[in-house]
DNA sequence: GCCTGTTGTCATGCT
DNA sequence: CCAGCATGACAACAG
């Protein structure tokens, strides 16, 4: 990818890092009580927040805030919401974190239902509340496991025997006891997220939201809490080079024999985002965001292994990791059996890693001795469940293309906070990639031949799906269209690897062609392959789109009977007062019919009012002002009737608009206090 | 066996 | 004219 080129290129910088830090900065200016707007009262218990959080996170307080502009603004909430359904729901609003546990799980989402909390719900109580309320019984979910089996039988077959202990079949602890690496791999089989540890009893869970990096150590827990979180399982999963592997293609082309050049990657990635649109080639767009756990947690310039291993980590999705990746779940396996005894992941978890708060127990502290094996089935689904359930539509996607159109809409922050994960181009070239690009193809060789050595594949991560697929597929199904496409490689007898042609750039894939002097059969084959590996990924491009378009609307519905409703009520409320206006201006007119006469002005001006057509708002033009008095005030109060109620409406431009209700009531009222001479 | 979702492929139109 | 891309339609496949 070139940026020198004669067009203009356009370039966004998107910092994926700044929410957070304004989430982080929010947060600790409501510790230290710094700009705190607004006091909530729950209980008698008084809670000091910034109107702005509460009402960006929370309908309730949206409707009750942005209706004041009183500064110092107390809100008392009523008894259905108490102390313990609050408090988790403000430091969630502040931290993207929902502390809770099996007891007070049903108070938070009552609290949470009551004050219309965003971004909880489906993902969390639905799930949630049913497992607990189950009292913790045994998972029913025969499918997922025989899935977790089928998978479990996978793994095995590439695992190599000393990977197992030959007694149990179960996987061996391994030797560094306490990396976390080594625990994920002790309890999990290597496999995916989905094993990860599971949730003690009547511990409390934390549900991170957060983007990537929470600062954890920023975050304190009670004593004896455990932070059991989605950092367990989800993008702040401490794990292995394999994690960053299946994220970018072509990080998962060096191995840790290439660290330093994945390091200088990872730190030119680290800057922040990278979203670049490149025009004159069509606009190739690629976003990598390589996001560091900010500057108080890590230094970019001084990562480690174990920090960058940790990094990695960071960006491993929750779902299924297999899926994320263009190999198999197979090769995953593979990969990540092949890292796991890594020796440069020994510091994750431990010393300077401060993402790991060693004040707290967290996952690297965990061993399958203190925690695995006492936890229950039903916390075990929960973990899963909070992996999955926010990044829904992550796994599906993840292997896909980023739409160009998608670019902006992922920065609008919508959704989940992964969902810049979704934009790495797994299907571009490394060459397409200006940070990794450095990664030479003989380093990818070289360092392929470490994590897929139990593959013996000669697959790319870069490679089309339909190579990796058709590898992994056609072994048990012969005559599949991709082993005719496989017989057709061995029969046109390609001089370079097919799945070059795919990822070649077009001006690459010409001189090739030029260079090689393919036969016509070959010629053929070759932009057949290439044709159809484009168009591949142009439908999944075009699903993808697809399916955003849905998302997209479904939020556009979603706000508009937000506001529909919004506006009926106003109408509702409008009706109301209307109402009340009416029955007051009724009994005016009575006691004013009596008091003046018929031929007075003011009467006439109103009888013209009530049965002219004048739009339920009217220009109001200076009024009788409080300020007059007496015959003075009369004067004005006739001169003013008699400019803003003649035959027809008239339109202004400076006076306030008022309804005709409530100037009817101001006007009249004052007409019958003092008549007019 | 049917249904549904996913994925690859082809045809077609547009740029 | 060609290549690339988007997209609808279809088929195969898996769950």
């Amino acid at each position: 990818m070139s940026v020198d080129g004669p067009r203009t290129s356009v370039f966004t910088f998107q910092s994926a890092v700044h929410s957070h830090h304004v989430l982080c900065s929010l947060e600790e200016l409501r510790q230290k009580e710094l700009l705190c707007d607004v006091t909530v009262e729950v209980e008698r218990r008084s809670f000091r927040a910034h109107s702005s959080v509460l009402a960006s996170c929370s309908h309730y307080f949206y409707t009750r805030l942005t209706n004041h502009s009183r500064p110092n603004l107390t809100v008392s909430l009523p008894d259905e919401v108490t102390v313990e359904g609050f408090e988790p729901l403000l430091q969630f609003a502040y931290t993207a974190k929902l502390h809770f546990t099996k007891e007070n799980i049903l108070e938070i989402h009552r609290c949470a239902e009551f004050l219309g909390f965003q971004n909880l719900d489906k993902a969390c109580f639905e799930f949630l509340i049913p497992k607990f309320s189950d009292g913790g019984g045994t998972s029913k979910k025969v499918k997922g496991k025989s899935k977790n089996q089928a998978s479990n039988k996978k793994s095995q077959a590439i695992n190599s025997p000393s990977d197992q202990n030959p007694e149990t079949g179960e996987d061996r602890v391994p030797q560094d006891a306490g990396t976390v690496m080594q625990a994920a791999s002790a309890t999990s089989s290597v496999e995916s997220p989905k094993d990860c540890p599971p949730i003690p009893n009547d511990k409390e869970m934390q549900l991170d939201l957060s983007p990537l990096y929470a600062r954890s150590s920023s975050y304190h827990m009670g004593d004896g809490q455990e932070q059991f979180c989605l950092q367990n399982c989800g993008p702040q999963l401490p794990s292995s080079s394999m994690v960053a592997s299946e994220v970018c293609p072509f990080l998962s082309t060096s191995s840790t024999s290439d660290n330093e050049k994945l390091h200088s990657a990872v730190a030119t990635c680290g800057a922040d985002i990278l979203a670049m649109e490149e025009q004159f080639q069509k606009e190739l767009a690629m976003e990598v965001r390589c996001e560091p756990p900010t500057d108080k947690d890590l230094s970019i310039a001084s990562i480690t292994d174990g920090h960058f291993d940790q990094l990695e980590g960071s960006l491993m999705p929750p779902t299924d990791c297999s899926q994320l990746c263009p190999l198999n779940s197979v090769e995953s396996n593979g990969v990540l059996d092949g890292i796991s005894g890594a020796p440069d992941l020994s510091s994750i978890g431990t010393d300077d890693n401060q993402v790991f708060d060693s004040n707290k127990q967290t996952f690297s502290e965990l061993t399958p001795k203190d925690g695995f094996t006492e936890r229950s089935v039903v916390e075990r689904e929960v973990a899963e469940h909070l992996a999955k359930g926010f990044w829904p539509d992550l796994s599906s996607t993840l292997n896909e293309p980023l739409p160009l159109d998608s670019i902006d809409q992922s920065s609008t922050g919508n959704g989940s906070d992964f969902h810049w994960l979704k934009h790495l181009d797994l299907g571009a070239a490394p060459d397409d990639c200006p940070f990794l690009r450095d990664l030479s193809s003989n380093d990818r060789q070289t360092s392929m031949g470490n994590t897929l050595s139990n593959e013996d594949t000669g697959d790319s991560p870069c490679m089309s799906p339909i190579n990796s697929r058709e590898n992994s597929e056609c072994e048990s199904d012969g005559d599949c269209a991709q082993c005719g496409s496989n017989e057709q490689v061995q029969e046109v007898d390609l001089p370079f690897p097919v799945e070059q042609i795919s990822t070649m750039t077009r001006r690459a894939f010409l001189q090739m062609l030029k260079r090689e002097k393919l036969t016509p059969e070959q010629l053929e084959f070759v932009q057949d392959v290439r044709r159809r590996s484009k168009n591949r990924v142009a439908a999944q491009r075009c699903r993808k789109r697809k399916l955003d378009c849905i998302y997209w609307l479904e939020g556009d519905i979603k706000k508009l009977r937000s506001e529909k409703e919004k506006l009926l009520q106003d109408r509702n409320q409008l009706k109301l007062s209307l109402e009340d206006v009416r029955q007051n201006i009724s009994g005016l007119w009575q006691s004013l019919s009596t008091d003046i006469s018929p031929q007075s002005e003011q009467l006439q001006a109103l009888t013209r009012y009530f049965s002219s057509d004048c739009p339920t708002s009217i220009l109001l033009t200076p009024m009788a002002s409080p300020s007059l008095a007496g015959p003075d005030r009369d004067a004005h109060a006739n001169t003013s009737l008699n400019t803003i109620l003649p035959d027809t409406c008239p339109e202004g431009d400076t006076a306030a608009l008022r309804s005709p209700a409530a100037f009817l009531q101001d006007n009249v009222q004052s007409t019958v206090t003092d008549p007019a001479p």
